[in-house]
DNA sequence: CGTCTGACTAGAACACTGTCATAGTGTGGC
DNA sequence: GCCACACTATGACAGTGTTCTAGTCAGACG
């Protein structure tokens, strides 16, 4: 660790700044998950004392912000593939996704910290775009996007888990393996294996993105799926 | 509070048991939030030292899961209406989200501490129940289960989100109105706006129940919006 | 009646957490 | 040489979950 210090302009003491923080902040939360940010800890990786930590970032809270915020434009370019609208559309949802996994342990602290839409906006940013693509504006493609974004959620929340941390059984498959339910046993059977979240993810937000946009190249469409209102 | 003890007077044995302390705990956390949930807390407003919640409870982890499993009991039943098989799935699945609003303390705190699984148990074997009477076992009412519940999670976790405890300008409507993507005004405009989320819950759980549940009542009626594959 | 056992309780402490007030240090500019 | 400012350390406060120790009580047994 220790950076030398470049005393640079008013760069004085053997120096830090806010950027260091963040940097190795980030670094240790990859490293050891969410639960290892303390001020504490972070001062000792940066072999430093607590309020040093404090007068170059302000709190603890600040500090989360910036790690999303740095962590946002990190993750802003992936390449949108697809020809028709709504696969690209589902391409664009698969980046929010992958990209949720591919940084789990920030996507944690994320949601612990109420910063998810800080940290996802530019890939709804690409979202809604192909949305727009896809012919919708306005209230429709904001509906779009919530419904897509929702979705989505719903799955990173089972796929982040950290199913280790909970007792057997309090997980899912046990108390269907213990229910005495009037369930088929192929059903319970079915439920007391882990799920196939990237399989079932595919196919569900797929269902909404199609729920919302026409899936077909040219505009001579009708509308096949009338929504129901 | 002060439930007298068995033995009046003394001042020394207060006569609690395990379900007192549950009842209390979750009187708390109805009334002022899973924050307030603190095992001094508890303790001070049951007039009794911290080592006595221990006592009778174990642990916090303890105490929790057992707040969760006797809320688990309380919500059991809700009549599930519907004449179509997918409408009856979706009458199950609109009590997982209306239970969950009706509690919002407590699934929150069943979030916070990965036991929604054990707290939504019953309500998933009602729905369970009726997506196999929509004809569906084993593997594809599993998937159809988690699917829908994914989704409905995924909403949950927008819904029960205490918004006034993020800044401001770390919100969703904000981030929309000062980004500068080339996303049409109108767009920007209803992405702005709070979004009505129980009809977004309403139609967007509404798709995913028709794409694994085929909703025709009687066999006299064509499939009118067809699976993608 | 006395004594003993087991159910229960209180006080104080440990190791943490985020946060801050105080009291310094070193370094560049004058 | 000296000063002001940028930065850092020490130590503390209030809060958390948890546990050790030392009890106090109610009732069973002799």
């Amino acid at each position: 660790m220790s950076k030398t210090a470049t005393t640079e302009g008013t760069g004085r003491r053997a120096g830090f700044d806010r950027a260091d923080m963040v940097a190795t902040a980030i670094a240790l939360v990859e490293k050891e998950g969410p639960a290892a940010l303390t001020m504490r800890r972070l001062a000792a990786e940066l072999d430093v004392a607590t309020p040093t930590v404090y007068w170059h970032v302000g709190s603890r809270d600040e500090l989360v912000t910036e790690i999303i915020r740095h962590q946002s434009e990190r993750l802003a370019t992936r390449p949108i593939v697809g020809t028709t609208p709504a696969d690209r559309v589902m391409s664009a949802a698969r980046h929010v996704w992958d990209s949720a996994l591919d940084n789990r342990a920030i996507t944690s602290l994320a949601h612990q910290t109420g910063t998810t839409a800080l940290l996802e906006h530019p890939l709804e940013e690409a979202l809604v775009y192909e949305l727009e693509a896809a012919g919708l504006t306005g209230a429709a493609a904001a509906d779009a996007l919530r419904a897509i974004l929702a979705t989505i959620g719903g799955f990173l929340i089972l796929a982040l888990r950290d199913e280790s941390a909970i007792p057997e059984d309090r997980r899912g498959p046990a108390l269907w393996a213990a229910s005495d339910a009037p369930v088929a046993p192929a059903t319970i059977h079915a439920l007391a294996a882990p799920p196939d979240l990237p399989h079932l993810f595919e196919s569900t937000v797929r269902t909404v993105v199609d729920h919302h946009v026409s899936n077909r190249a040219d505009p001579a469409k009708e509308p096949q799926c009338p929504t129901s209102r």
